[in-house]
DNA sequence: GAAAGGATACCTACCGGTTGGTATCTTTAT
DNA sequence: ATAAAGATACCAACCGGTAGGTATCCTTTC
């Protein structure tokens, strides 16, 4: 507030504080909670100046979703290159990155953020196109049904990720990343 | 409307219009959407109707969240009572149960389940207690890592259905019924 | 058995508060 | 100087919830 007198203007700066600030407090009170104010508030920006950077509070979403999916896509992307077995290979990226995305056994923020924004048709719509294109780039090295298995592990891992804020609901982490490692592999 | 005045009063069913109303229409347009007037609307009583049934809008909630428990926990007691292998039987009936809750058209409630427990905790710890207490009731036949993966991928499934309604990200649902189902026999 | 009378079910109208969004002015950087 | 960046003040719409009235049902009483 007192400091944006201060400080040089970098509205990029400003830009990706909006972002990280709406994803933060998204994570914390979901998604239904979040407001214009509180975001514009959080990034030391009055409301009028959060409408500088995004012409609705749907733009915001919709940016901070595309951030979450290209973040993920970087962590596949970068774990297939390092995997030297064609068989399974987007699938074991797809279930490691879901295993990095928590922390000490909780779901990340971002987590959260791309799971409240799964009520949105419209963010569904944008992930789905994300997975159907990965999908058909790596059909041939992915299709099998137990890596569909593996996959979907995953996606119910992310969701009991949430739950694990109340209580510990998967017993020993680590071996079932193992044993979801070991699924994908060519037998 | 007009209607309300000729027809017999029947609280109950008003009651049960409008939890199945508030179903429907979060599983159409998201919790977050989910608005008393319409509620009331969909259910053919007024703002004031609504608020005779229930005190509050977060009591709908509750209640809508509370019935789909029930039901589904219903729906796995029945289904573990008609099975004969005591190995794997909780897990061989969540995953069978998750599925049939997939099979009725676009809307199935375990959408809405879901997405209720990411909107508020207190659900999400609704139903991380009925989970810890099955899992409880149930250790000794479904503490096999193979089987927290077919439950897993079980919840990976139902999180996919609320992708389905865009897209068809499965390719063949009979299949995965049948593998995750060999997943939880003993070998 | 029917009128009385209270309880239940429901409606109309409204209120306080919040939210997304806008119009207008001031400050900063180049 | 001028265009971007941001502040201030404000609005129209909406939402949950309340107040108070009316119609309908169910007993009770004679």
């Amino acid at each position: 507030m007192s400091t944006a007198h201060t400080r040089p203007k970098q509205p990029e700066l400003v830009r990706r504080a909006l972002l990280d600030c709406a994803a933060r407090l998204a994570a914390e009170q979901g998604l239904a909670g979040l407001t214009v104010q509180a975001v514009a508030d959080a990034a030391g920006v009055t409301k009028g100046g959060f409408f500088h950077h995004f012409p609705s509070k749907q733009a915001l979403i919709d940016a901070v979703f595309a951030d979450l999916v290209a973040h993920f896509d970087g962590e596949v992307e970068a774990l297939m290159a390092a995997d030297p077995e064609p068989f399974g290979r987007f699938t074991r990226a797809y279930v490691e990155a879901t295993f990095r995305e928590r922390l000490l056994g909780r779901a990340a923020p971002s987590t959260i953020m791309s799971l409240s924004m799964l009520a949105d048709p419209e963010l569904r719509l944008v992930w789905s196109r994300w997975f159907e294109g990965r999908m058909a780039q790596h059909a041939e090295t992915d299709a099998s049904p137990v890596l569909e298995i593996a996959r979907l592990a995953a996606d119910g891992l992310c969701l009991n990720g949430l739950l694990s804020l109340d209580s510990t609901v998967i017993a020993d982490i680590e071996a079932l990343r193992a044993e979801l490692a070991a699924l994908t592999r060519p037998r």
